[in-house]
DNA sequence: ATTGGCAATTTTGTATACGATATTGACTTT
DNA sequence: AAAGTCAATATCGTATACAAAATTGCCAAT
């Protein structure tokens, strides 16, 4: 989506932040996060007063939050945070596992050398967080991993594609590793995948990756189950 | 996305048709339509005229837009139509099929009966397209061939994701199919896919998808190789 | 003739204003 | 007492107004 759900203030170019573009991060964030839970109405003048804005910009970040499929506007009733069944949640991990695993097979066709190298070289070094249980570490190893795929791809558009899809999802997968031995399970399939990449088996590295992902979803699936019976 | 890219205008709750709306969806077909060409400059104050409206929801369609990525917002520079290179529609088209591969081979192992007797009627029903050249109806009968199959893996966010590829592909498949030879070629790709899926040959299903597609693709990309060479 | 800088103009980004619709609460009626 | 109706209120959608930044055109200087 080009720099569209785009935390992305870096490319080069040194393009001025609009105050509606601060504002739809925030608010991104806060929904990711869970501070502004699902179903909550967001009042716009509301959220001028807070961002200390008009409502202008507010309802810019409002309508760009809307395609992404974040918020919900019902024309004249109103903005609230998305209300995401857990059946909804399940699908979202289902499709984010079979994206990862296309991803994961069109880059076992594409990678360079230099590439795997650095896939290796991280997997080696994420060993050391999984023996200080060091799960924010682990974390953003694990998204910079998956993200090294994606270009290894060599296909910015999908690589693009499976990045938003990944950060819709980040809310969801907040309670994800909490686990010590998920992260050395974690830890072993990514050997499994990376020995697949390194053998160019596509399909198995696919299937591997597949598994990968479904196994993170399922623990989160139970969490989320009784999580949000809650609002259902 | 939701009803995101959404023409959408269903959905029994009966929701009023907002200005903003209404100008995201004309300027969405005529970006699509080629109407409104890569890299033409969109001035607000024009597009509020021309619509009789004022800027305000002329920036929201606007801001829409720039989400899904059919326009570029430059800020305080302006807004255009994205320029579209070459490399990228074919990285798209290379989602787009495998996208479909992995909706397909899904299927596979999630059709019901119903949904397969709806694609073999259909499939019977396009024969007659194919001999008539109807290009226009075989067009349409394509696009439904497609969404039943996304329907079929019974994922509705996987299935909204692949439509809102699918159309943001639109603009460049316009050309695809002008040849009557193509036309029948594409109705035996999608007997040999019946007969996978009905084989219950998921994976088997998902490579045929993605030759079909690539078939069709190739096509357009010759076509694209040389036209849009102009603004490149 | 070309390039550099400056002023005028245009266009964007944000703020404010106004009309219309939905929501809320009280009151009446059965 | 419960339900329906109507008025008051609040909030949304759109229009207009204003300030800041960028583009454009002109003039001068090399």
């Amino acid at each position: 989506m080009e720099r569209a759900g785009g935390n992305d203030p870096s490319a080069g170019g040194e393009e001025p932040e609009l105050l509606s573009d601060q504002i739809r991060n925030v608010l991104t964030d806060e929904i990711a996060s869970g501070a502004l839970p699902p179903g909550m109405g967001l009042d716009e003048q509301e959220l001028a007063n807070r961002f200390g804005a008009s409502r202008t910009p507010v309802r810019e970040a409002l309508r760009q939050l809307a395609v992404t499929g974040l918020v919900e506007i019902r024309p004249r009733r109103g903005v609230i945070v998305t209300q995401t069944t857990p059946e909804r949640i399940m699908e979202m991990f289902e499709m984010s596992a079979e994206i990862e695993a296309m991803c994961v097979r069109i880059a076992t066709y594409r990678i360079t050398p230099i590439e795997r190298g650095r896939l290796i070289e991280m997997h080696d070094a994420s060993e050391a967080l999984v023996q200080r249980s060091d799960i924010d570490g682990y974390d953003k190893f694990n998204r910079e991993f998956h993200e090294v795929i994606y270009g290894a791809t060599h296909n910015a558009f999908m690589a693009e594609q499976a990045l938003t899809i990944r950060n819709r999802l980040k809310a969801f997968r907040r309670t994800q590793l909490r686990h010590g031995s998920r992260l050395a399970r974690s830890r072993e399939e990514h050997e499994a995948i990376l020995n697949a990449i390194a053998q160019g088996e596509g399909d198995e590295a696919s299937r591997r990756m597949r598994a990968h992902m479904l196994n993170a979803a399922s623990a989160i699936g139970r969490y989320i189950a009784t999580q949000t019976r809650k609002d259902v």
